[in-house]
RNA sequence: UCCUCCUUAGCUCAGUUGGUUAGAGCACAUGACUGUUAAUCAUGGGGUCCUAGGUUCAAGUCCUAGAGGGGGAGCCA
């Protein structure tokens, strides 16, 4: 076969070879479909690098009967021919196929994939195969292109990417349930005088979980190098089922110093409109693809959140709006109340219609951290509600009193001691800061239209669920 | 964790008041067709009715328990 240097399909099909037209190329991919009759046979190849297919086209007089038949859905060939305008109506160009090559083989009997729409239910019980259907592909470059956005956003800002420790000893960072790390054998696990674990003999000569959060090593940050954020991946172990949930998902956690909660505010907004654009100006196929398949409106809707500023409410006229309307619900409103998702949905979809960035919560149901406001009430709290997804970002200005700070941590049972390294920052040149958390997977079910969390990591983790 | 619905062919589903040999579409195989676009048409093969118990002359169908999945709630990002 002849060693011709492989062309991407996404630069046959987006201009960038046109100058091969005439020419003999070589093309590389797996075999989407593959009809036809006696005579000719038409190939749809796809290399992963973009959702559109390569068409490619076999004379069968001019290949043995045996190759064809082992050419089925899902066998990864390697094709040389000549890139030619297509006499067919459907595509540009296509190739007239002189060589081909089987890289692998697709047994029809077991190759779980077929040409036609599978569930996503089904598809998540094969998360290793679905990557190679149309809309995981389209999902999967949409994930890579807003991850590149996001370090994109930072760096052009002057903020600092900053790695917050995976394994962690700290159990106060009250964002939920930990994983526990340990070497220790779980079927024997020494035991002190008092008939506790003694993890003085663990790994780490203490007791240490996986990070539910980065924030608190974050501000760290932000108190030398001003600007900073992470972007990792957190884990919970809250035995959480619900389709916007996963037990390790991927945060995205800026922190700056000398911020207050306004600056942050404009921050997470105009941060959130930056990756619903880069979306619209560089996933414009997969969108397209998304939005045929899966939900009619969604381009739009990414359209309408960049074009309209946010809502911005105090929690206290958030429980205002909710005491008057007319609408009945399951949990009674009234000011203290944690909202309830039937409440944050109520602001977003039916009274406001857009965004909403709700501040000043009570103090009682927020965390340690948050700075206190004036009225001795409320804290320098912020949430950010979307239409579908609900929250899809929380964060705060956080307090820089030392003895504010201690005061809260007393009143909610955390022990001061356990978390000298983090009081330090206080103790040492405090300063105002702010910073906020932005779930990535909640994003990109915003942005690709699906509804379910599962559905937008390769590897979904949640309980009961730890395959491949 | 709670509430609720679901589990029948490789996939998506039908299956009546419990009753003879459990069906369809797609997929797959074979054949037809000189260019298809999720090709089309014809023919054919393909079943642990989720698992374990129970009721009954008789269970895919009814009952109990379990497993897996969907949706909703709580927790949150």
């Amino acid at each position: 076969m002849k060693d011709l240097k492989r062309i991407e399909i996404i630069d046959l099909l987006h201009g960038k070879a046109t100058d091969q037209v005439g020419k003999e190329i070589c093309v590389k991919g797996w075999v989407r479909t593959k009809r036809g009759n006696k005579t000719i046979a038409f190939i749809a190849l796809n290399d992963g690098t973009i959702i559109h297919n390569i068409q490619v086209v076999v004379d069968l007089a001019q290949f043995d009967e045996e190759i064809m038949k082992r050419i089925t859905t899902g066998a990864c060939l390697r094709v040389n021919g000549k890139l030619v305008e297509s006499m067919g109506q459907g595509q540009n160009v296509e190739i007239q196929a002189t060589e081909i090559e089987i890289y692998g083989e697709a047994d029809v009997d077991t190759y779980p994939l077929q040409k036609k729409g599978h569930t996503l239910e089904f598809l998540r019980e094969i998360a290793h195969l679905r990557p190679r259907t149309n809309t995981f592909g389209a999902i999967f470059r949409m994930r890579h292109a807003m991850a590149f956005a996001v370090h994109k956003f930072y760096n052009d800002r002057g903020f600092f990417y900053w790695h917050s420790p995976i394994i962690t000893s700290s159990d106060a960072e009250g964002a939920g349930e930990m994983f526990q790390v340990t070497t220790l054998d779980i079927n024997n696990v020494p035991k002190n005088e008092n008939g506790l674990i003694d993890y003085s003999q663990d790994f780490y000569g203490r007791h240490t979980s996986l990070t539910v959060s980065g924030q608190l090593e974050g501000e760290l940050g932000a108190l030398s190098l001003g600007k900073i954020y992470t972007f990792g991946p957190t884990f919970r172990a809250e035995n959480s089922n619900t389709p916007r949930h996963l037990s390790e998902f991927w945060m995205i956690e800026p922190e700056m110093a000398f911020y207050d909660l306004e600056d942050n505010m404009n921050l997470a907004e105009s941060f959130i409109k930056y990756l619903v654009n880069y979306a619209l100006l560089n996933c414009k196929d997969d969108l397209e693809f998304l939005q045929n398949m899966y939900d009619k409106e969604l381009i739009e809707r990414l359209q309408f959140v960049v074009d309209n500023d946010f809502v911005r409410l105090k929690y206290t006229e958030a429980i205002t709006i909710l005491e008057n309307s007319t609408q009945k619900f399951e949990f009674p409103v009234g000011w203290g109340i944690d909202l309830q998702s039937e409440h944050e949905r109520y602001l977003v979809e039916k009274h406001f219609k857009k965004p909403v960035i709700l501040i000043d919560y009570p103090k009682e149901i927020k965390a340690f951290y948050m700075k206190q406001n004036e009225d001795g009430k409320t804290v320098r709290a912020m949430d950010i509600l979307f239409p579908k997804i609900g929250e899809i970002i929380g964060g705060s200005q956080r307090e820089e009193s030392l003895d504010k700070l201690i005061e809260r941590m007393e009143q909610v049972g955390i022990n001061p001691e356990e978390m000298k390294w983090y009081l330090d920052t206080r103790r040492f040149g405090s300063a105002p800061h702010s910073g906020f958390g932005l779930g990535f997977e909640r994003l990109l079910l915003f942005v690709t239209g699906m509804v379910n969390i599962r559905d937008v990591i390769p590897f979904p983790r949640t309980p009961k669920n730890a395959e491949f």
